[in-house]
DNA sequence: CTATAATTTCAGTAATTTCTGAAATTACAG
DNA sequence: CTGTAATTTCAGAAATTACTGAAATTATAG
């Protein structure tokens, strides 16, 4: 079977990009295929397509359905398992910020903690540590801010994404009065 | 010569973490050492500390110079490269952030932006084509508002941060009457 | 149950990435 | 210039990661 060049150009792109993503080659081939295609697809399908082997296929979605991004799917009268990237891609780009944070920001966020509890008197460890303390505090408020973010609906954030720079007016007319650090609702 | 346990630590952990973040073990341990130390350092005292060859401290500098995360800095009386971290968490932030945009982000916005030019007419190509558009039109939306993010003052953003989903509720208020498409200021 | 289809696992191999040490280049003091 | 220190380059080695094909496991139709 053979893909349109179009879709080609596609999965080849995502393939290409899969190691600055932290995916390999297989994954970012698959999903960029599952993505695109109008039907749900199965493993059989996907490694004749993308002209891998099964196993690899088989691996690969493990990888993808981990991250969420695909979803298991089932047709009467055959027992194989069809593939569906989710409709919404708002939801899947929640879903790729939610993983990514837990997978690369987390384990930091954790040792950092536990890094600036720790009592120290020698001077350079301790300049160290407040180094760690500015990275530990910025981290913690990025991903605060982020995990608000996604508690919004997607119709005000994309209102707020839609405004820009223009918040800033807003903000600056509404806080005039120092409400800024004040406490939490 | 040695680190100590608070460090080492430090550094063995951004070696670790690297891979997932998409730099190599030594550039991940060199910046942790950088950008805890209280001094600036040179390639022979990283090499040292990180036991690892003086070549690879080279290459490792190199990529994080690219990645504007570390600063030359020069001595008097002393030819010697010395490399720091830059002081402002947030300016690091920010300076990362950009770069992963432009590694990450734009090679596949403009490859989409030309997939969805393309005049089609088999129907498979125009739901891929479609979805390709979904895809073009979320990437534009959110790095366009990381553009302007990134024009706001720190003190800003970190207000905005600050407040969280209370956000939500000044842009109801702010919002009554439609100006949501207006025109830009 | 038994037979077969579907999927997963995994050991070995292939491909890629990282790292080293030697050689080449660059920078500069004398 | 010349000599030496500092840095970079790069070919090959080492380490890691990705992929395959065969075997094992799981699921289900009959």
């Amino acid at each position: 079977m053979k893909l349109s060049p179009l879709v080609l150009r596609f999965v080849l792109h995502f393939g290409e990009m899969g190691s600055r993503w932290g995916i390999n080659r297989t994954v970012g081939q698959i999903y960029a295929l599952i993505f695109s295609s109008p039907q749900s697809l199965n493993a059989d399908e996907i490694a004749e397509y993308l002209d891998v082997s099964r196993s690899n296929v088989s691996m690969g979605l493990k990888e993808l359905q981990s991250w969420s991004l695909v979803r298991l799917e089932h047709r009467v009268g055959d027992r194989r398992d069809y593939f569906r990237a989710p409709e919404d891609v708002w939801q899947i780009f929640q879903t790729l910020a939610q993983e990514r944070k837990k997978r690369e920001i987390d384990p930091t966020l954790s040792m950092l903690r536990e890094a600036v509890m720790e009592p120290l008197t020698d001077a350079d460890d301790r300049h160290a540590q407040m180094r760690m303390q500015q990275m530990h505090d910025l981290i913690e408020l990025a991903t605060g801010w982020f995990a608000e973010v996604q508690r919004m609906d997607q119709a005000t954030l994309k209102t707020l994404m839609k405004m820009g720079s223009r918040v800033q007016k807003v903000l600056e007319f509404k806080l005039v009065g120092g409400t800024t650090k004040g406490a939490k609702p």
